[in-house]
RNA sequence: CGGGACGUGGCGCAGUUUGGCAGCGCGCAGCGUUCGGGACGCUGAGGUCGCCGGUUCGAAUCCGGCCGUCCCGACCA
């Protein structure tokens, strides 16, 4: 490709407001495009890099028995409501009618039309099956950000497996697993595979990969000395034993006028109501019913955890009217003890715990010589309060950290919950009908390119790995007007292109600094400078874009040795 | 959804407080000089000031409503 010719819109400013790096270098070099909030136009760079990831994908799923679909982004709503699903996702979910007035919804995801199709699987025999797709889903995000790497349409590829039984979901499972790793390391990722919750998709074990990074979303607790990792959503963490008395007297009240937060309690009643001595009571609605959720006064809620716990669609906050009402007191006072009327859920960190301080469902009042055991009738016992850095890792006790990062993929065992809502049997070798064992498994690719710039970038621009640059070499020819060197140029680009190298010309007539600056913006992994200095001596220049160390070569020898160095990059990641 | 901010040529912004010819930088076009690390001079093109309504002799500016976008918090590839 001429530069000349080619729409690549690159940017001297910074756009406003764009807070990611990856972002600010996607827009600036002239990949991307917005539209509207969450929905980004691909521009012929970045839809080159797109279709390199993609090949990378394919190629990857293709080498596990993957085999590729593609299905309709527009769903009838029928097939949503036969999993339950038209009315569990809530607002997340586009939907729209058409001219009958029949509604539609845009494609989520696609558990619900793969599993329909897996009902044309009649036996056993048939399975296992790999089926992918790579195709656009709508979210309808409440806050699309930081460019593309959280945004409202999207290329996923997603996959499914189908097999007979459990033994069968954990081989196709553990296929994508190293399948995955493999298509991010020759991205030039280097993701960590953590524990996971499974959220809306539901299932039973669900693994994510995740890039580390400050323009991350997600929260990360590793261990560094026995290896644990696990999003905060999953993550769990050993507690230092608190010495409790060995038995307390009754439940006393004691007046705290005007203390409304833990806080406060603690300094009020300096030693005798330490955060670790005081119950965090907070109230939840949960899919519509009042729930008292109860912490340890030091410990935050960790909000998933609840919903993986309750399996809840949707849970908030109570309002402080609905929580007089039910409680006949005002958030800062509220307490477990006697409440009977709600369901209360406690986080395990308050298991046999005595001595504790907490709110009397009355303004202005505390109780203590609380034994959570005795006192307080917990109606379940859940993990749910938040890992902070610096706890025991529940492994092996040494102390966790935690970071931040970017999701890029995340893969789930679903269990039977599609096959059993569609109908996608199979029968066994003795006769018998048995549901399809499914799992789900997303690659986000526009996040998963933005991931690498994330990654891979400096003061200058962007720095692809060669195998989703959308170009592996630029040739720079300084002076356009210099016919010596664009003859040669012409001659090395066709030889490049002859040896099978994505090759782009800069043949723009534009000053040396100006072409030079573009290419490293662009993040060209290779650069091949031609100018009449060079020339005159029979050499060109081979710049490597990462440190951009720059050698002369002679011209005869800069095709072989452009190609030696390209054949080197695209193998990154390849075992 | 809660909190904060913004909307003015393609991009980045000033002008709004105190109503009075719509500006600056970059980019773009033409000419000339330059040209191996984002050149310079001259000339020029390009704007429904987000939209609708109101106040006023007069609105980018004041008032009301709406729309859009970004950032911080709760949700996901």
């Amino acid at each position: 490709m001429r530069w000349s010719r080619a729409f690549i819109p690159t940017l001297r400013d910074d756009p406003a407001d764009a807070e990611a790096v990856s972002h600010r270098l996607l827009v600036r070099a002239g990949y991307i495009r917005q539209l509207a909030a969450g929905h980004y136009s691909m521009l012929p760079l970045g839809q080159r890099v797109r279709s390199k990831v993609e090949r990378i994908i394919r190629e990857e799923m293709d080498a596990i028995g993957g085999q590729q679909f593609h299905l309709p982004a527009m769903h009838p709503a029928e097939i949503w409501r036969k999993s339950g699903r038209w009315d569990a996702i809530g607002d997340e979910m586009f939907r729209l009618r058409d001219r009958k007035s029949a509604e539609f919804a845009l494609g989520f995801t696609h558990e619900e039309v793969f599993a329909l199709l897996a009902t044309e699987l009649p036996s056993y025999r048939d399975l296992p099956q790999i089926w992918y797709q790579i195709q656009t889903k709508f979210r309808d995000e409440p806050r699309p950000k930081a460019g593309v790497l959280r945004v409202r349409e999207f290329t996923m590829k997603d996959s499914y497996t189908l097999d007979l039984d459990r033994p069968g979901l954990d081989k196709g499972f553990d296929l994508h697993h190293v399948a995955y790793l493999r298509i991010f390391r020759r991205m030039g990722l280097d993701p960590v595979d953590v524990q996971a919750s499974s959220g809306i998709m539901g299932g039973t074990e669900s693994v994510e990969f995740i890039v580390p990074s400050p323009a991350g979303e997600d929260r990360i607790a590793t261990c560094a000395s026995c290896g644990y990792r696990a999003n905060v959503e999953r993550a769990t963490s050993r507690l230092d034993p608190v010495a409790d008395p060995e038995q307390v007297p009754e439940v006393e009240e004691f007046d705290t006028p005007g203390i409304r937060t833990i806080a406060q309690l603690a300094a009020a009643f300096a030693g005798d109501a330490d955060p670790v001595r005081q119950i965090k009571s907070l109230v939840y609605v949960i899919d519509g019913e009042l729930t008292l959720v109860l912490l340890r006064g030091d410990h935050d809620l960790q909000e998933q955890k609840l919903i993986d716990a309750t399996l809840a669609t949707a849970i908030r906050p109570a309002r402080a009217e609905e929580i007089r009402e039910a409680l006949g007191a005002s958030p800062g006072s509220l307490g477990a003890v006697g409440a009977s009327e709600i369901p209360v859920l406690a986080d395990l960190a308050l298991k046999g715990r005595r001595g504790m301080v907490t709110g009397a469902n009355r303004d202005d009042v505390h109780v203590r010589n609380v034994d959570v055991d005795r006192d307080i009738n917990v109606a379940r016992w859940v993990d749910l309060r938040q890992v902070v850095e610096g706890e025991a890792c529940p492994e092996c006790g040494s102390p966790l950290e935690v970071w931040k990062g970017i999701e890029v993929g995340h893969i789930f065992k679903l269990g039977t919950k599609f096959s059993e809502a569609f109908g996608a049997v199979v029968q066994d070798d003795q006769g018998v009908s048995h549901p399809i064992v499914m799992g789900s498994y997303g690659i986000g690719l526009e996040r998963a390119m933005a991931a690498v710039v994330e990654w891979s970038h400096d003061e200058l621009g962007i720095v692809w790995p060669v195998p989703v640059a959308p170009y592996e070499v630029v040739v720079t020819v300084v002076r356009v007007g210099d016919g010596d060197s664009m003859a040669a140029a012409e001659r090395l680009v066709g030889e490049l292109q002859a040896g099978g190298v994505d090759v782009l010309l800069d043949d723009r007539d534009e000053r040396p600094g100006v072409k030079f600056a573009d290419a490293e913006l662009i993040g060209i992994p290779h650069r091949l400078t031609i100018g009449p200095n060079g020339l005159a001596r029979g050499v060109v220049e081979v710049t490597r874009r990462r440190g951009l160390e720059t050698e002369e070569i002679d011209v005869d020898r800069a095709v072989p040795e452009v190609i030696a160095r390209v054949t080197e990059g695209r193998r990154i990641g390849r075992a």
